[in-house]
DNA sequence: TCATAAATGTAGTACGAATTACATTCATTT
DNA sequence: AAATGAATGTAATTCGTACTACATTTATGA
């Protein structure tokens, strides 16, 4: 019980509750352990509860009928997901599963409703949170559209570096990410994403591992994309932004 | 003013309004007149406005630097854009061109935030908004990534059938969009675009004009779709559902 | 009303990426 | 500790669709 408090005020959605509803949400939430690799949230089914990432990384997924996945976002502690619950969804449109072994904290959509009642100020924070993963994927959307899977893969892989990587000391960045995984956040088969690797291998751009990848001149893989491609990607590299 | 009251009833977001806040909102918003092919809300600007549209088509478009074009919505009188300028948006990321001769009422961010404090159950509706569109473009972002361009094609056409189409007495649907809109509604090429519709004409089920398409068999596009692809797209034509 | 631009129709070519097919390496489990 | 299955690496082939290139039709406005 203090751990869910601890978890839940540690939540950047609800950090700035007061005490008290802290504790409410606390005691009225479950708290859930997933083994890796495990899916424990399933499409189709009612959208009758939020959920947040306490440990752990979570896969967001659609999974069409032929059973084709596309990853929508990977998320880490703290993240929040099924938020789509309080905004008319009926049924379920992901799947969660747990990437590492996994702690939940499950919210009915009821008691979540009525904190957006008791705190107006709540539905303008799930509001945002909507909104900005709305524009991300409307980003998407266009780089599916008119990018090369080159360069798609180099933006999911500084996207996944900024929100996951673990900073090496020597400034290279860790990613634990499968092939699979990556190709279908990018959009792309295994092979074409894993013929790519290869060529940035060559380049010294990044080393792999299993199920793992090692930026280790995520500049370089930046550079790939401005010469190709327009627009600015410099802030989702926000890494050493001011070196001389 | 008088015409303007009656707009802003007239949209769904607002109707559920008293009739104090619709003067209000009437009195303190911005009525503009947009020539048809003209853009009136551009990308890079400041969100400081949410739109509504009163007469006309608005076409909601994300333009890359290449100068790429994706359109994300045709929107029609009675509803709104620009409403991530509540979630967070500070620059836009859309364009907004009429595709008709069109009327728009312009309220300004800080007005419709107001509106949103004196009214918690607002931001409830717009969060419904934001949702309904994110769960429409995760849908795009999957077929883009999976259907070939037929089977895009055609769930394009019905959705847009059921949005815009004007129903003639013998059951077609008319659909008044160019090709070159059409291709970037479905994310493809507008040659690939007019190789499909010219199949489509041969086998019957459409005919072609100028700007325009006529769907003379919505049930038999639909066929092509249900054969090849497994999901259920009964509700994109909600015609005829109950026939002997 | 003629000129210009935009939209449509079609065909050929080129290219990117999916698919297919294995061989190999690595992890997990019993 | 061996066995099984998953993940990776790579190559050959096929397929879809973008691109290029016009010819034709239709609208628009000078």
């Amino acid at each position: 019980m203090q751990r869910r408090l601890w978890y839940i005020k540690n939540a950047a959605l609800f950090s700035w509750l007061q005490e008290e509803e802290l504790q409410r949400l606390a005691s009225r939430s479950e708290m859930v352990t997933c083994k890796k690799n495990t899916t424990f949230y399933f499409a189709h089914e009612q959208s009758d509860s939020i959920y947040l990432v306490k440990q752990g990384r979570v896969k967001l997924t659609r999974t069409s009928a032929e059973g084709r996945e596309v990853i929508l976002d990977i998320l880490a502690p703290g993240e929040i997901f099924g938020e789509l619950a309080v905004t008319g969804e009926e049924i379920r449109t992901h799947s969660a599963v747990a990437v590492d072994d996994a702690m939940v904290c499950i919210i009915t959509r009821q008691e979540f409703e009525d904190l957006l009642k008791r705190h107006p100020e709540m539905a303008l924070r799930v509001l945002k949170l909507v909104g900005l993963r709305r524009r991300e994927l409307e980003m998407r959307l266009e780089d599916l559209i008119y990018q090369p899977v080159a360069n798609r893969l180099v933006l999911t892989l500084l996207w996944q570096a900024r929100r996951h990587g673990a900073r090496q000391a020597d400034g290279s960045i860790n990613l634990p990410l499968s092939q699979k995984d990556l190709a279908h956040l990018v959009g792309a088969s295994r092979e074409a994403v894993a013929d790519q690797i290869a060529e940035f291998k060559k380049n010294g751009l990044l080393e792999t591992g299993y199920r793992s990848l090692r930026l280790t001149n995520p500049r370089g893989l930046m550079q790939i994309l401005t010469t190709e491609v327009e627009f600015d990607v410099s802030e989702l590299l926000d890494i050493e932004a001011s070196k001389p």
